[in-house]
DNA sequence: GGAGAAGCGACTGAGCATGC
DNA sequence: GCATGCTCAGTCGCTTCTCC
């Protein structure tokens, strides 16, 4: 339990410490209005930014853009706050939330008629998206959200996660059927902001987290392979809280004026650089999933969403990046962003978006495409993967076990061993230390990812198969291959290497045969 | 410098697991 | 059922360390 946890702490670091850098992602003026929020919260900036993006899907009340691909792709997002229960989950949710409450409040829509839904059940979830089709969902606990599945019924789990899915790509009439009732969703928009913590949140890229029995392969439709994954990890606090500035726009006026820009449903298009780039990203997505489609599910998958997370992503930076401007643009007319009042309201109203505003830039998607990177490169880290060689860092906590010195010894007995192909299984019959078969296993594979090797599997054709660690071959011959063997054994060394790699297989027959050769050779001088 | 202890690696065999 | 791999306990021989 303890080294579960030493990998989810690792993961985590893996992931924080691969910076996101939202100067880059964003405008100026998005970055200033995030990042007001940020220091003004004492909050993660990474946190406060995803939450205000799929808000900001939220407000555009169902607008879609017109693709690089054949179909329209929706402004849905699916997002995840994972962190500790002292990186401040709740913090960002409450901020959005209490921003959406103000949008509607400034609208006089009643509390029962609010669009920010926090049902607990599927059911609730369907019968909410009957009523109102545009609904933001909030789970403050990621178990909670995993909970509505088949909450009635075991077998519906699968059923109501199918559902889930189509959510992030509905089309037109999404339809449940229960054995008393069915729901009839049309156009359902269902926005999603969860709070997971570390253990929850991979249990779901692993698919371990249900409440299924065959919990293996309980990711296999991808659900949370739709879901933007940030991840934030525990820090100081400044002791000095910052005031707001009122000259900047808060989220309440992001969010109010984004959804009176979106009284009709839009519809948005990239322009001809946009779209070539695009293009391009999805290619390269497309290619990379085919190759991983027969080896691993769910790197292929992992590949696969991203395509729609670019385009999804590339209109949510494209609408921040408008409205953010337009809400700079009239800091002559309103003197205080403080509170959300009648004036911004009329103001808000007289706005309308123009032809141009429709056009995507390459600019914006060249950045998109490096957010879905970095998005993409999380979740595969919170899976466990090595996020460049797509590897599995099987157990890496182990060698973190194993001192160094250890490491490098063993390293050193395999590069200087006389065989040329090792048998995992060997190193721990034959090197008596307190290391398990995986912690050899990651030796094997920093030693591949230094170049001395490759990793494969015994050649036998029946039964299961060994992995042994194949060493390059080295173009000059070492004399001193050990300076501790002495001279007789050097020259065993040389003249049976191909019987010492045998050896190490443990198939008897060879055994006796290697053993013999070697008796006899031992036995001559 | 030599004797003995300790450490290390090669190898065996038994029992068990796993895939065909 | 068979072939193969994995794990463990154990033996043997060699090397290195330590103490006198």
């Amino acid at each position: 339990k303890s080294t579960e946890k030493c990998e989810r702490n690792r993961r985590i670091k893996q992931c924080v410490s691969e910076k996101l850098d939202l100067r880059l992602i964003l405008d100026e003026n998005s970055f200033a209005i995030i990042n007001d929020i940020a220091q003004t919260t004492n909050g993660s900036i990474d946190y406060i930014f995803l939450t205000t993006i799929v808000t900001l899907c939220h407000w555009t009340m169902g607008a879609s853009l017109k693709g690089a691909q054949a179909y329209n792709t929706p402004l849905i997002l699916f997002s995840i706050l994972c962190g500790g229960s002292s990186s401040k989950k709740s913090a960002p949710i409450r901020i959005v939330k209490e921003a959406c409450e103000a949008v509607e409040a400034l609208d006089g829509i009643p509390v029962n008629k609010s669009s920010i839904n926090a049902s607990v059940n599927m059911e609730s979830l369907c019968c909410e998206l009957e009523k109102q089709p545009n609904l933001l969902q909030l789970w403050d606990e990621l178990a909670v959200f995993l909970g509505i599945f088949g909450s009635t019924r075991i077998d519906r789990a699968a059923y109501d996660r199918g559902l889930m899915c189509e959510f992030y790509s509905p089309t037109g009439i999404v339809r449940r059927q229960l054995v008393t009732r069915h729901n009839v969703m049309i156009k359902p928009c269902l926005n999603i902001i969860a709070a997971g913590h570390p253990k929850r949140t991979i249990e779901c890229l692993s698919g371990a987290g249900s409440k299924c029995q065959d919990q293996k392969d309980q990711n296999e439709d991808g659900l949370f392979n739709r879901f933007i994954i940030a991840v934030a990890y525990k820090y100081r606090p400044n002791r000095e809280t910052i005031e707001p500035n009122n000259k900047i726009p808060k989220l309440s006026h992001l969010f109010y004026l984004t959804k009176k820009l979106h009284h009709n449903t839009e519809e948005y298009v990239y322009n001809d650089e946009a779209k070539k780039f695009i293009k391009d990203v999805i290619y390269t997505y497309d290619m990379l999933s085919s190759d991983k489609s027969n080896e691993d599910d769910f790197l292929a998958s992992c590949y696969q969403k991203s395509i729609e997370r670019v385009e999804r992503v590339s209109l949510a930076l494209h609408i921040l990046k408008i409205c953010s401007r337009r809400l700079f643009n009239m800091v002559e007319d309103i003197e205080s962003f403080g509170i959300l009042d009648d004036r911004f309201k009329t103001i808000c109203t007289e706005q309308e978006l123009s032809e141009a505003d429709h056009v995507i830039d390459y600019d914006t998607c060249f950045r998109a495409s490096l957010l879905t990177k970095f998005y993409l490169n999380q979740t595969k880290m919170l899976a466990g993967y090595d996020p460049l060689t797509d590897n599995i860092l099987v157990n890496k906590k182990h060698t973190m076990d194993v001192p160094e010195n250890e490491v490098k010894h063993i390293k050193k007995y395999i590069e200087n061993h006389p065989s040329d192909r090792i048998l995992l299984s060997s190193l721990p019959a034959n090197l008596k230390r307190k290391i398990t078969k995986d912690q050899y296993f990651v030796i094997f594979r920093e030693m591949e990812l230094e170049g001395k090797g490759k990793i494969e599997e015994t050649n036998n054709v029946t039964g299961p198969k060994g992995v042994v660690f194949v060493k390059k071959k080295k173009t000059d011959h070492q004399p001193s291959t050990s300076s501790t063997t002495n001279q007789q054994q050097a020259s065993v060394v040389s003249t049976t290497n191909e019987q010492a790699t045998i050896a190490l297989t443990t198939n008897q027959q060879q055994i006796n045969q290697t053993s013999s050769i070697n008796n006899q050779e031992t036995n001559e001088p």
